[in-house]
DNA sequence: CGGTCGAACGCAACACGTTGCAATAGCAAT
DNA sequence: ATTGCTATTGCAACGTGTTGCGTTCGACCG
């Protein structure tokens, strides 16, 4: 098992951008809970994509106590920093975005069930077509686009 | 108020889509019941979009024992049949196009709530990146896409 | 016209997400 | 360490949508 050293290994997460968390709500006049802590805890072991009722059964957990409505109004305040972004799967439901870092869109395959994500450019160019058609500012990153995938069309 | 046999006047909708639907279910082993007569009656007042509560409550004026489990399985069928198509609504709740014709994908302004179509050459311009990309075959209608308008963004 | 089969119904329970409100508890100031 | 303000919590209730199950009734057949 050589160079072992030269990546990041899976659970090596950096987790710097959440050292900052307390006092950022501190300072903008809001509190750290015990109820906050255990969620960013728990969004410290993730990247990418979690859905909410994940979050919530992973928090419980930790804390048997944890309530569905405080996780989601945390989530909610956690957002407005930019530190997790929402979106809804091919379903409806939510889906947070753990730091999310170059915003990027999704697809969903209805057929066989797996994900993908909308490369840059791709996403770049239906930015574009809909900047150029109705001048909208589309945020990509909200919504899950469904259809069916290379392999499953017909 | 001149030429008004030209066009088809608002609450002139063609229904005829909907005459064939009893014997159209009962081909196929299905069964006609008054409780899906309602729900075809309600939408046979509507074009465009509508969502599942508010036909359930529309149903609910003509039949005060509607049950919500039952609209939903019907619109199942009605969906095989390509007679309705749902989608999501930027906030993950059902929406059904009566009738789709030609279809199309949807905006959501996350400021002023309005919606907008994409329309069908925007809309090919997605597709077209996203088939280019990834092999993928798009289906639009089924989301709504968040982001600003031209009067929201900045 | 009555019998049979199983599709569809209504109900009850669940899952996910949101909201209002009274009680709690951060945190800053004293 | 104590106090006061108010953000946050937990609960209960609601809205939307889904699912399992026993019962009903539509539709075809004799």
């Amino acid at each position: 098992m050589p160079q072992v050293d030269e990546h990041l290994i899976d659970d090596d997460i950096d987790t710097s951008a959440w050292d900052g968390v307390p006092i950022r709500l501190r300072a903008a006049g809001l509190r750290w809970t015990p109820q906050r802590r255990t969620l960013v805890d728990v969004l410290r072991e993730h990247q990418g994509h979690v859905t909410a009722t994940e979050l919530i059964s992973r928090c419980r957990e930790r804390d048997q106590t944890t309530t569905p409505s405080t996780v989601y109004r945390t989530l909610d305040v956690l957002e407005e920093f930019g530190l997790v972004a929402h979106g809804h799967g091919h379903d409806g439901r939510e889906e947070y975005h753990v730091l999310p870092g170059e915003t990027h869109g999704h697809l969903y395959c209805e057929a066989c069930g797996r994900q993908w994500e909308i490369r840059p450019e791709t996403g770049a160019a239906i930015v574009d077509a809909l900047a150029a058609d109705l001048g909208f500012e589309v945020d990509l990153s909200h919504v899950t686009i469904s259809g069916h995938c290379q392999g499953c069309h017909d």
